[in-house]
DNA sequence: GCACACTCGACCTAAAAAGTCGAGAAAGTC
DNA sequence: GACTTTCTCGACTTTTTAGGTCGAGTGTGC
């Protein structure tokens, strides 16, 4: 139950791209540099964003890299899901195609529910919240609870 | 974003003990072949979750695995996170450890919603409510959208 | 035309996940 | 007390994924 670091750099390469705004295009060297991210590594990503539509791109002089839609309309869920894929599977598959045997069944509910869970949080928050720094309340009041920020 | 087939394979097992009772061991094999897990695989398995405590075992004839606690003590949680260590991590680190470089500071707190809210189903669901079918309330609740069905 | 910066496939390494093997040690049975 | 059963546990193998590198292209702007 982790985030891969792919996924993560993705994340913030696009909040980067978001604070950039409709100016000019940023490159990629700058990207990895300010969020201190592999550039090559970096390059590979930027390209699965702009395959999946996320992202465009310019070659040459005044190139780089900008968003495709305004930051207020992509997700956190959209750029994980660019990446990795869907969001949150059970040995690589998703949880309601699994059967389980007999005592097992109600699990698959469980896992259902967490993906639900999930999502909750990722679809509910935008590009342009994360550079505003304003999340959105439901999201802020699960990060209010101070056993939130308890390890375990 | 995944569940490794480790930490599935141990909470299906450990239902299975729950369903078992009170009364004999339940042996290896049996657990194997009930919930077709690798026998092997499900030996190591056990021998973790006797380690941290949540399993006790016998060996030789009348031998077998048995639950340390009443199954309605055991969350999913505590099982996943004595396979699998700290539930929901970024690269391997906890996130509240993480430090964001400017723009995607506010990356850090949408991770820790999504590991509360993962913990919120993991921790409510115990293995007698996953015996009986009969899950808490929250969780019966975020399954029964419709939406939280479909794959993305 | 030339420098810049993305494009993209091939490749690589390390670690983790998943699974197998086999020797040994405790528990019960006869 | 020999024997069988079943867990114990380290060592090993295999497969997959994560994470990262290289280098040859190709479009763009000046």
């Amino acid at each position: 139950m982790r985030v891969s670091a792919k996924a993560d750099y993705a994340v913030r390469a696009a909040v980067e791209l978001a604070a950039a705004g409709e100016g000019e295009p940023v490159k990629g060297e700058r990207l990895a540099t300010s969020q201190d991210i592999p550039l090559q590594f970096l390059e590979h990503i930027l390209l699965e964003l702009k395959h999946q539509g996320l992202v465009r791109a310019r070659r040459g002089a005044k190139g780089g890299y900008w968003l495709a839609r305004p930051a207020a309309e992509v997700t956190v869920a959209d750029v994980v899901r660019a990446v990795e894929g869907p969001i949150a599977n059970v040995q690589s598959m998703p949880p309601e195609t699994i059967e389980y045997a007999g005592n097992a069944e109600a699990l698959r509910d469980v896992w259902i529910a967490v993906r639900a869970n999930i999502r909750s949080v990722l679809e509910e928050v935008t590009l342009a919240d994360l550079v505003s720094g304003e999340l959105p309340r439901s999201v802020e009041q699960l990060t209010a609870e101070p056993d939130a920020w308890a390890a375990r």
